[in-house]
DNA sequence: GTGGTCTAGACCACT
DNA sequence: GTGGTCTAGACCACA
């Protein structure tokens, strides 16, 4: 369920938050589901429960959790969140820079045309005429 | 011309490797351009000059600036690049997440569509058929 | 268990960068093994801990270390490593080099060999027929 | 004739150096043969010629040249050189590492051998019986 | 405790 | 002049 690589550079928090993101937008974990107690969740992990509790904190500053103190913490509907306009044009920035950077070490225009048509942004039979 | 925002989260370091990359990319320096020297950057942006020796070292172990010994630095040919493979699946990475959040957070799909023509991915009337 | 000299034209960093990749090749230090931490080793061998770090750097880079945050450098796996082709080039071509010179320098046939043999290139018996 | 790589780590006078000795090594420049002058080589390789000056210094001190005054630089005869001793104990760990790392990188023992063969220290069949 | 970054200032080798 | 290395000492984030 949780993808955690001790070795990467990116630090552990920021990869139990971005798992939490994705499993959210993926649709995974739905509106108002309960998540793991931080304890539980660093047992599981075999993690120091403070990493734990720094990823939570950080979900719920971001909107994408809320915590109902002594029942726990839960996810959060997308209308719950918060000025997106900021992590928009982030993203979007992102977006560019990834793209120009793929175009550049040559990265053939199929490959990316299949990501797009995996992200549901576009339906089969749009590109490549 | 560069953009060191020294309050970031993000390393100085990693702040000039990213300006000269994209640079590079976007082909504002052409190959067998000299850059400036390490001293002179440093004095430029006033920032420590083993801080932007770092940055060029980065730079030049990833394939984007050679070093000639008594002369300085200057940028690579894009042909003398190495081994891409990984950094294109990372960027893929990074482009299905960046693309995945930003539909999570009902950023139209026109604007995304706008960012995929500007990088000349697609030519004009490709799209939204 | 470090042969360090100060007074070498090569520099201190790659010093300690060849004497782990030493260890690592010969099967002294085991995959997944901890290293010394950065300033213990730096105190250890009374040099400053940021040439240290740069060695460490470097091994990580050439994919012979991994580092976890908080916990400290550990010695990778063979497998993890990346793209070996250029280095075995590069090995190969001083492999060649060596070998003619010390032709050249009329070094006995059998000398040679018996390195050879060392490297356990070769079983006993085959050569010299 | 010469092979200067500007964007080389290695310094040029060094690499003027190698060529030299492997010139010699393989039997392209014969003993007692004329090399060209400091200045002629400069300018035929657009070099600085102190750079030259410096390699030829360094290839003299080494046994490969004998220089006579007011006439130029010559190629010394094998015979002429000096304690090779050291040399060849230098040249058989670079040998030995070189053979290890090879290993390690699980380089195929088949091309380890297409070198020997190449460098005349096996003949045919002498090898894989 | 760990690694990672940054500064200030020094010295060296090469061109 | 150029890059490359090293030291000393400081600060931060993460576990």
């Amino acid at each position: 369920m949780f993808r955690i690589d001790l070795k990467s550079r990116k630090a552990i928090y920021e990869q139990v938050v971005d798992n939490f993101k994705e499993m959210i937008i993926s649709g995974i974990l739905k509106p108002d589901e309960k998540v793991p107690s931080v304890r539980e969740l660093a047992k599981e992990l075999t993690i120091n429960p403070n990493t734990i509790q720094k990823a939570y904190r950080e979900l719920e500053s971001r909107g994408y959790f809320y915590s109902v103190s002594g029942l726990g913490n839960f996810v959060a509907a997308p209308s719950d969140k918060q000025d997106n306009s900021a992590r928009i044009n982030e993203l979007k920035d992102t977006l560019k820079t990834a793209l120009n950077e793929l175009m550049y070490l040559e990265c053939p225009k199929e490959e990316i045309m299949e990501i797009l048509k995996d992200t549901a942004l576009m339906r089969e039979g749009e590109t490549e005429r």
